[in-house]
DNA sequence: CCAACACTACAGACCTGTCTGTTTTTACAG
DNA sequence: CTGTAAAAACAGACAGGTCTGTAGTGTTGG
């Protein structure tokens, strides 16, 4: 760990016990769960003093606001990293990004949506966390509105709420999910669903 | 859950005070989270001595587990009450059941599935609450599992799966479904999963 | 009579956040 | 390249509260 930075940087020591403090804490909130994480072991998993924890971060609630803005962060770099594959094609799109989160989902150990989690742990939804986390998931239903949008579907808002809970669906049940093909699963229900609100004017009055 | 009684009659006093302290726990844990809410929050709302709750359960993780223990059985008994209703039509079940889901996800203070919310709180598995969640979600996907058998669909599990991550994906959507009727939406979401699975090969041998 | 109950106090551990003091790193001037 | 002052990091004690679980004492009701 020790790295000697001779004729160093500046202002990359101090992002660099940051982003320690945040990794650290990122993965121990994550796997343990937010409350069952003490700054005591953030601060000495990280090596840091809890002086330095308390200079980047004001409090522990904005430290698990940050952890929740930087796994925003990085689940959007995976969106985007599809959707610019797809500029055109929203099915595909669509596809594309259900394949990833199903990758995800049905990793080793997975343990759910952290935005959700969070949300499951603290009741107060004025929480610096719990902002981040609401925005987070309007932000998904707004995404997938586009692709339902671009899909030419009756009723995008519709599709798209579907679509939401479907996400958040797989999000929470790995256990689920865990056998056979998740990937798939979760196609054939985006498919489905598209076909059904594409079908809805021209079956009219069927049944 | 038979309790031997070492030879007495004070049955009533004693379930009397187990089920004060059950009722009182299961609201606190449900509303503020279950690691937020101390044993000696739940003896002073519930009017009871500390002994008392640790004579009654061994330890605070036993009285987690009874908690989701109770939820569960408050659940199935939400479900075969409507069951009972539908003894032939699985269709007309399975829209009964997700119409008093999404009733019940769109109340008010709806704060999710409580078996999910302690499975995001604690990560170990073999927490004795825990295994109650995961029987919990396993019975879920029987019972969806024999409503798909009835309806006679070409693959049972697959769409057993699909109806689990649609429910599961309700409890935790709150947000998303809170605009427009989610019991139309949720039935909707059924509809067109169940329509997929029988347009997949034979369309000629219908009811 | 005695088991269940209420009440208080306690042990030992943990929690968040602050404070003091020392050492290292950085910034910049000469 | 060097001297120096400010900023940041480290180390650890500490305050004041919380947590789970146990123990001791007295009261009550069947």
């Amino acid at each position: 760990m020790m790295e000697q930075r001779s004729g160093g940087q500046p202002a990359v020591a101090r992002a660099d016990v940051r982003e320690r403090i945040l990794d650290t804490a990122s993965d121990l909130f994550y796997r343990r769960g937010v409350r069952a994480v003490g700054v005591d072991l953030v601060v000495e998993m990280a090596g840091v003093a809890k002086t330095s924890l308390y200079r980047h971060f004001r409090t522990k609630d904005e430290l698990i606001a940050a952890f929740l803005q930087r796994e925003d962060e990085d689940f959007w770099a995976n969106w985007d990293r599809v959707a610019a594959v797809h500029p055109e094609d929203g099915a595909a799109e669509l596809e594309g990004q259900l394949a990833w989160i199903a990758e995800r989902v049905g990793r080793p150990h997975y343990r759910g949506c952290p935005q959700l989690n969070v949300a499951a742990e603290f009741p107060d939804e004025e929480h610096p966390a719990r902002i981040v986390a609401r925005r987070h998931k309007q932000a998904l239903y707004l995404r997938l509105k586009g692709i339902a949008r671009r899909l030419g579907v009756q009723y995008p808002e519709l599709l798209a709420t579907q679509l939401t809970v479907v996400i958040n669906g797989a999000f929470v049940s790995s256990q689920a999910l865990s056998t056979g093909d998740a990937a798939q699963t979760l196609v054939q229900m985006a498919r489905a669903l598209i076909a059904a609100t594409s079908d809805e004017n021209a079956r009219g009055a069927a049944t």
